[in-house]
DNA sequence: CAAGCCTCCTGCATGC
DNA sequence: TGCATGCAGGAGGCTT
């Protein structure tokens, strides 16, 4: 499932492959792909040129002249590749942007749940998801103060409040259960009850950790892959996701999988322990 | 406004 | 072997 580190992988990757091709025609397979009107879509793209692929949390922007933005959220299986117009189509083929030169960009998506949303530039902030997205988990744009002021206005639990991307951008399933048990917290935890101590690590475990699944090109635990088709080798890395029954790496104690808010949820029991406070309130 | 649940989808693992 | 069931989950929509 494509989290920040592999949508940053796919922009690099789909850079090279894209940039300066002109579009010929559009070919809409599956139109609840495309959100508003999927005639108008495909013939606003006609003759417009990529001109670069931007990333804002998990959404790619393609930049393309005419002043158009193509926004595109992979969600949970959505691919892009680029291939010879000629080559047969796949199972699961639902957008195909056929350039000029023969080649097409194509967008697979096994589950459909992707989206693209075509829209004039510079009106980003505007379309739903973007409008209130939390920042980039980086140094620049990522502070602490401003965490803790997100964090101390949700009661519920950690977790799912890492997922909210109003709160950071770009965190899902496997790098919110990588972050907590690097910063020894249970996922249970209230987020407006953790301590200036543990947001300080918590944040700087976001950053370090995404900017190391970005150099190892992202992790591949179901069927994600970068433009070229190639897998992540982020997934050698993984401390917690998909490691339950096994010994933690830290303490040796066996990594335990509840569900929290109807999703899988990874932890160390010893090494990510509940604050005595918080289990007394409950 | 926050929080919880449901929905969208398909493939794969499991159980009888 | 075949069929039903459950599970995976990002984000939008809905209700409370």
């Amino acid at each position: 499932m494509p989290e920040l580190p592999e949508v940053e992988t796919v922009r690099q990757g789909l850079r090279g492959l894209i940039l300066h091709k002109t579009i010929a025609n559009v070919e809409i397979r599956w139109g609840k792909i495309i959100n508003g009107d999927s005639a108008q879509f495909a013939n606003d793209l006609v003759g417009t040129t990529f001109q670069e692929v931007d990333r804002r949390g998990k959404y790619l922007l393609f930049r393309l002249s005419d002043n158009l933005t193509l926004v595109s959220h992979l969600r949970m299986e959505g691919k892009y590749r680029v291939t010879p117009q000629a080559q047969p189509l796949t199972k699961h083929t639902h957008v195909i942007f056929n350039f000029t030169d023969g080649t097409a960009l194509r967008y697979l998506d096994t589950r459909k749940f992707g989206r693209m949303t075509l829209i004039k530039t510079g009106t980003e902030n505007q379309v739903g998801g973007l409008k209130t997205l939390g920042p980039e988990p980086t140094a620049a744009a990522f502070t602490v103060a401003d965490f803790t002021q997100r964090l101390h206005k949700h009661k519920k639990a950690i977790k799912p409040t890492l997922l909210d991307q109003n709160v950071v951008a770009g965190l899902g399933n496997i790098y919110a259960d990588e972050v907590l048990w690097l910063s020894e917290i249970h996922p249970l935890q209230p987020a407006n009850t953790l301590t200036a101590g543990q947001i300080q690590r918590l944040h700087d475990n976001i950053i370090t950790e995404l900017a190391k699944a970005i150099q190892a090109k992202g992790t591949t635990i179901r069927s994600y892959t970068d433009a070229y088709g190639a897998t992540g080798g982020f997934q050698l890395s993984l401390h917690a996701y998909g490691r339950e029954g096994e010994p933690c790496e830290r303490c040796g104690v066996t990594i335990e999988k509840i569900k929290v808010a109807q999703r899988g949820t990874h932890f160390c029991p010893h090494c990510q322990v509940l604050p005595e406070s918080v289990v007394n309130a409950s």
